[in-house]
DNA sequence: TTGGTCCATATTGGATCCGATGCCATGACC
DNA sequence: GGTCATGGCATCGGATCCAATATGGACCAA
């Protein structure tokens, strides 16, 4: 897993697309120039075609012929309905997954720690993307291998909005210690091995969330 | 919808490419071979290599770099989880799907006939194509687009193997009518407006296809 | 000024070309 | 005789080139 991966152009520039997605350089709407990102990334254009039609698939970005692709803008209803699906699976793989070794424990305690670090020094974006991490090795704490692909796609479908959430700094503290005590209760429920504990942790920031995309102080549509 | 779409060549190869693993030109493990593909669709070889990186990205077919995309094989495991999912995921568009219009429901049933007919002239394979056709229509009576479209994923993941369920004659007609009598029991859940009935008869076949699945008559891993 | 047409330019879509990699068979050496 | 190295072949991965399409602005006319 360390070291340099020995992968392809276009399998990079997918992550390198949903990296920028998910920092807001690529903000919804806004359309992905393939040459300017040929030039950042380095490549021809081919694999940012290639890595384009990736993310079209998955629905982070929308292809119009002959115009582009550009990030995919989500309503309001678009955004419950995922949120309504992570609400059917997570479950699932909650009910399904090993509890983790102390080592293993420890190391997810340490990402919240470096995510905690991340926001006193006011760089959200890691704070985000730790956060991130985090939630993805819970996930692969269950064997439903498919399942987990389905609900991390489902979160990257939001990556683009959860940035302006996340730019928001009265949402890193909010009544119940907000965005950021959250990985906390996660550690505290994974330690007791209480499921229903555990359930309680991930879904108590989806109301958030939910009541974030309804009110939303970004420019809506 | 009608007509013909002025649409790219990527996007044809990729639904001429899941209509050859649906029919079983393309079994699991095969590879495709792009130069092949390119000669038989009368394209060059890049919309083959787009097209398989979006059947890639959904999971119908996997990459290995430098060696080729074969059709993806899936256990027992992974098969019984993409039904998880579709259980979970589908009554939540039977909850909320509008009643179809007569007309609507007259079309249903046509295809439905045009189903029967293709059965009593052995080509299960369009009989298979019909059975997905009305199984989409259905959904696109919710107005959960997303779940629709994941859904819709779903089902495609399970059709190469699909085909050979359908290729085995004995489960055309099991003990209740078997899958033939499928469509008819949901065009009587649709014209009862009785949601209880059809999302059993949406179900009653999940038991019967994942059955199929754990006595595998074809060659198992 | 406003509306429309036409042309220049930017950008995408598709094809071809070339280098890289893996696979398989042949052959040399132990 | 077995095993490992080497070379050829098939196939893939990436870059470049050219055509098709859309966009935006200038120019002209009403």
């Amino acid at each position: 897993m360390a070291g340099v991966h020995k992968t392809n152009a276009a399998e990079r520039v997918t992550t390198s697309l949903r990296k920028a997605i998910l920092r807001g350089e690529l903000r919804p709407g806004d359309y992905v120039r393939q040459e300017k990102w040929a030039a950042r990334l380095r490549v021809s254009r081919l694999p940012i075609r290639e890595a384009l039609k990736i993310l079209g698939s998955e629905g982070l970005v929308v292809h119009d012929p002959n115009k582009g692709y550009s990030v995919a803008k989500l309503d309001v209803a678009e955004m419950s309905q995922i949120y309504l699906m992570r609400r059917l699976l997570e479950p699932e793989l909650i009910k399904t997954l090993r509890w983790p070794a102390h080592r293993e424990l420890d190391q997810l305690k340490e990402l919240g720690e470096a995510a905690e670090r991340a926001l006193t020094e006011q760089d959200p974006v890691r704070c985000m993307e730790l956060e991130r991490t985090i939630d993805y090795r819970v996930y692969d704490l269950s064997p439903l291998n498919v399942v987990v692909r389905e609900v991390k796609r489902l979160w990257e479908l939001i990556d683009p909005y959860r940035f302006l959430v996340f730019s928001d700094p009265e949402r890193f503290y909010g009544p119940d210690g907000g965005l950021v005590a959250r990985h906390g209760r996660i550690f505290e429920a994974l330690g007791a091995r209480d499921r229903d504990a555990l359930h309680a942790a991930f879904t108590r920031n989806y109301e958030a969330m939910m009541e974030y995309f309804r009110h939303p102080p970004f420019a809506g549509s």
